[in-house]
DNA sequence: CCGAAAGTTGACCATTCGGTCAAAAGTGAG
DNA sequence: CTCACTTTTGACCGAATGGTCAACTTTCGG
């Protein structure tokens, strides 16, 4: 099985789908889900064997069943809170803010995502790198609006001369791009600069320049500038 | 199966074992290889299919394991091929040159890379995901030595204050990360910004800004500059 | 033109893996 | 305590898949 598509039942028991905090399955579904993310975010869809998620998560393989019915499912369910977690994290960026100092807020935050969920960021990453067939629908919709929104704002500032003339778009791409490396690309970094810690090495000593290189490269100003 | 670990026996047939150009066989693993850097780059290891390389390189099952043996060997060539290509083609930068003329050159030949070979790019962002069980070697070795080399340039350069103050490897990281973006979250890019060609839009439109703003985050300059 | 080596092919096998199931055990409201 | 429910568990099944094999065809040097 290969690809993703069509759409299976919500997950079983529990009335409504959600599960009530204090019952039974309830640190089952959380076990699971975490193993799940584990697994999945290192193998791929394909890759990932019910069968390790289940001993991953401490219960045999036919209780994750049990809970999620099917394989697919899982990782539906997987993957969509994933993506959740990162459009809720994203916070907010407002025309007036001063561009640098949200800017830098911003990036920052993000780097703070890819250190304390790097997992949920390579699930993220090979999600989209497979082409996105279970978030591709979110993506153009959710995440789509959302630039469309805060381009409007880098517009702005970019008319006052507050930030380089670059694409709004490209812009975020570049954040993303390098913000995520760090969760994603850990096993090139770590090959590249062997880190006795990484966490204190990379996000600690590396991360200020980083986010300065950013801002500088956005051309982020405090103050209105004369369009160069 | 999940983890790749051993060596196995290189490929078959053929005396030696790189194939003569003109042989029966060349045009065959050609084939393979391009099939399979296709789907295994989309996939990842254990969600391609030998069966799926063969049909798209136009020949029965047998046929490719009888060139490569076996799938985790036809894995291994294949990520092997990918990460020389990588290497080569990042082409030199030396002390002598101008540091802003450099490093565009450099970024908009990574940038290439990206446009010429997205599948490749995919397909190295999946292996190191996965922690890089089968190149992981090659990157604490070659990759590493050459980030060490270029990095001392980069540290001369900033002494004479063309570059900003960040750790070169960081700086790498940075430019990777960007570059490889636009082949590795192709998808994400798609559904944010559906252009109608992704390489007029992206590439041509969107890289010299991309490229400038990367240039202008490092600091890097023409003339000599006191630190400031 | 011959013969050995290289290449082709589809049938076949063993294993793996997602998913089912039924029987047993736990849980909790009334 | 009872009864209806949720949950647990391991045995089991069928499909898919990597890999083997033996028979057959092609290629090519001498």
């Amino acid at each position: 099985m290969a690809r993703i598509s069509q759409i299976d039942k919500a997950t079983p028991p529990l009335k409504a789908s959600g599960a009530e905090p204090r019952s039974v399955g309830f640190r089952q579904r959380e076990k699971i889900i975490r193993a799940a993310t584990g697994v999945f975010s290192q193998k791929g869809y394909d890759g990932a064997r019910v069968e390790e998620i289940a001993q991953r998560a401490g219960l045999p393989k036919g209780n994750v069943l049990y809970y999620y019915k099917t394989k697919k499912n899982l990782y539906r369910v997987v993957i969509e809170q994933v993506l959740s977690l990162w459009l809720e994290a994203l916070g907010d960026i407002s025309a007036d803010d001063d561009p640098c100092d949200a800017m830098s807020q911003y990036i920052r935050r993000k780097l703070d995502l890819s250190r304390n969920y790097p997992e949920a960021s390579r699930l993220f990453a090979i999600e989209v790198i497979g082409g996105a067939p279970v978030i591709g629908e979110h993506l153009k919709g959710r995440l789509r609006d959302w630039v469309t929104q805060k381009g409007a704002i880098f517009h702005s500032w970019q008319q006052e001369g507050r930030m380089a003339p670059i694409d709004p778009a490209h812009a975020f791409f570049m954040i993303w791009a390098v913000t995520q490396t760090y969760a994603d690309f850990q096993a090139q970094i770590e090959a590249v600069i062997s880190p006795a810690n990484y966490d204190a090495e990379v996000y600690e000593k590396g991360a200020p320049g980083v986010v300065a290189a950013l801002v500088r490269g956005l051309g982020l100003s405090s103050q209105k500038q004369p369009l160069r």
